[in-house]
Formats: C-alpha cells, sequence, structure tokens
DNA sequence: ACCCAGGCAGCTT
DNA sequence: AAGCTGCATGGG
C-alpha cells in the first residue's frame, strides 16, 4: 500500500488536444470522466486531466513526489508542437482534412514497459478489447494505488519481473488469449537484463527496429509502435489494418498494394516524420470519420 | 452464422 | 522472398 501526496498545477498548454491524444489508441489505460477530463496512471502515479481553455489543470497523487514536473510534461509532449512536425510532410487533401480535424494530437511519450506490453497484446484484438485486457493485466498484477480524495483505488502497470514470474494459465484469465506466452517471454527477456530495453534510445531508428524486432511476439508493426509511441522515433510508421485500407484508398485509389510497397511509398512521400501523420490518419479513418 | 480486430510465427511454395 | 494458416476472444 502507497502513500501518496496530491498535488496540482497547471500547464499553458494552448491547443492541446486532450481528447484525440488519450483516446487514439496509442495508449490503453485513460479513463473519460466526462467534461474533458481523464483518469490515468504515468509513472506509477495516479494522474487527473482537465482541459480548461488554454490550460491542462493537473491534479496527481504521486508516490514520490518529484521536485518538477518534466515526468509529467514529457510523458504529454506539452512542449512538442505538432503543427512544426507535420510541415515536413507534403500538404495534399488528405493531410489537410485529418490534420484539421484532429489539430493538437500530440504523440504521448510513453514509459517502454508498458508501451511494448500493451503493443504485445494488441495483436488482432479492438481498441475496446485491448483496454479490458490491459485494465485486466494491472488489476491482477498491479500495485494498488489509493487515491486520497475519495478512496477510491487505481493500479500501476506490472514491471517485467512480475509478469515473467507469473504462470501463463494466469496471464490467459485476463483474456489475453494467445499472446500470453509472447508477453511471458519477452518480460523474461527484459527482467533477466538479455534485453536492454531502455538502451534503445540510444540507437538510431533501423537499430533500434533490429533489436526489438527480436523480441517474441514483436514483429514490424508493434516495433514501430514502441518507438513511435515510446521513444520517438517519428520516422516509424505503424502498417495495420486501417492504415494499409487508408493509403490503398486514398493514394492507390483503391489497388491491393502490398504492404512492403506501401512502407517505401510513405518514407519517400512522407518523410522524415511519417510517423507523425500516422497517428493523425490513424485516428481520424477510426473515430473522426464516423462520428462526422 | 460470419467476418473482423492497431499481428506474429512457423510452415509451405 | 513471398503466401498461407493457426493462434484466443469478443464485437458488430
Amino acid at each position: 500500500m502507497c502513500r501518496c501526496t496530491i498535488k496540482s498545477t497547471r500547464f499553458f498548454a494552448p491547443g492541446y488536444n486532450l481528447e484525440a491524444t488519450l483516446d487514439s489508441g496509442q495508449a490503453f489505460r485513460w479513463i473519460h470522466c466526462g467534461n474533458d477530463t481523464w483518469e490515468g496512471v504515468v509513472h506509477k502515479s495516479w494522474v487527473k486531466l482537465c482541459q480548461q481553455g488554454t490550460d491542462l489543470i493537473v491534479e496527481t497523487c504521486q508516490n514520490e513526489p518529484s521536485k518538477n514536473w518534466y515526468w509529467l510534461k514529457d510523458y504529454l509532449q506539452i512542449e512538442t508542437q505538432p503543427d512544426e512536425l507535420l510541415r515536413t510532410c507534403p500538404q495534399d487533401e488528405y493531410v489537410r482534412r485529418t490534420v484539421q480535424s484532429c489539430k493538437g494530437l500530440r504523440i504521448l511519450r510513453q514509459e517502454p514497459w508498458e508501451c511494448l506490453a500493451s503493443f504485445i497484446l494488441s495483436s488482432c484484438k479492438q481498441v475496446t478489447q485491448i483496454k479490458q485486457v490491459i485494465s485486466n493485466i494491472c488489476s491482477r498484477f498491479g500495485n494498488i494505488i489509493t487515491i486520497p480524495e475519495d478512496n477510491r483505488i487505481a493500479y500501476t502497470f506490472p514491471e517485467p519481473e512480475v509478469i515473467a514470474s507469473t504462470k501463463i494459465s494466469d496471464l490467459e484469465k485476463c483474456k489475453t488469449g494467445f499472446r500470453a506466452t509472447y508477453l511471458k517471454n519477452a518480460a523474461e527477456l527484459i527482467a533477466s537484463k538479455k534485453f536492454d530495453l531502455n538502451n534503445l534510445k540510444n540507437m538510431d531508428y533501423p537499430a533500434a527496429r533490429a533489436r526489438l524486432l527480436t523480441l517474441p511476439g514483436v514483429g514490424p508493426k508493434i516495433a514501430d509502435c514502441v518507438l513511435l509511441f515510446a521513444f520517438g522515433f517519428f520516422e516509424a510508421f505503424p502498417m495495420d489494418v486501417w492504415i494499409i485500407r487508408t493509403l490503398q484508398k486514398v493514394y492507390f485509389g483503391g489497388a491491393k498494394v502490398k504492404r512492403k510497397d506501401l512502407e517505401q511509398f510513405v518514407h519517400s512521400y512522407f518523410g522524415k516524420n511519417c510517423g507523425y501523420i500516422q497517428q493523425y490518419f490513424y485516428h481520424y479513418a477510426r473515430v473522426v470519420s464516423k462520428t462526422a
């Protein structure tokens, strides 16, 4: 049981699109509490965020109170200006439409292990299901965080050591399905220090990607998600079913272009920040265009 | 009943 | 190197 300290602040973040950022399928643990308010857990601390004009109102329940707010500002990428990154993309009609519709969407800077584990569990599942499985994993294997203001409970994401020492059958009780062994085996490699997840940040994109691809349950798509959402490699372009369909429809007149050829295309056409526009495409295709 | 979901690994051609 | 298949589970 932890002894938490409530701390509050506000971040000046004009134009920050909290909803698109927290609900665009890059992180799976944020809960919408209405009125532009979201609750989640970042770096083992419970966090409540509320968008209010140009500010994000922040309330936290911190395990180990830190002197400054870097840990959360970095996670939320408050200082990043998406428009500057997206300027390197050709401003074609579809780019303009999706950027306009998802204006202010940031790519988060997530914790590597939670991000990796989440996307190992994501394959061939819908976003709502992924959220459910991860919620199950955390409530079963994470540590309890009590929120002083009303005695509710939140959970940390279980460390690799915990997952590594868990029975496959207990992981499967969380509805992981066939992904349970992938997760456990990856956790073992990380817990035993045979795989140094944090060292990926010292590599360039191709080297870090090649290294991630050696992990069980990690292929090109999941590797790119981790590189984009946890390490800030904006040249990583996760090629999922939604994006493949979108690219074929918008840029190839509906032709069945192969994955390999699409990869070539996105890197040469969208350039060094192709991963950033990818997230706008994904969110637009999956959410925005449905509700328009 | 059927097809699909932020795929991957292993096997067959 | 490419193409096919099984994997476990729930939603539409």
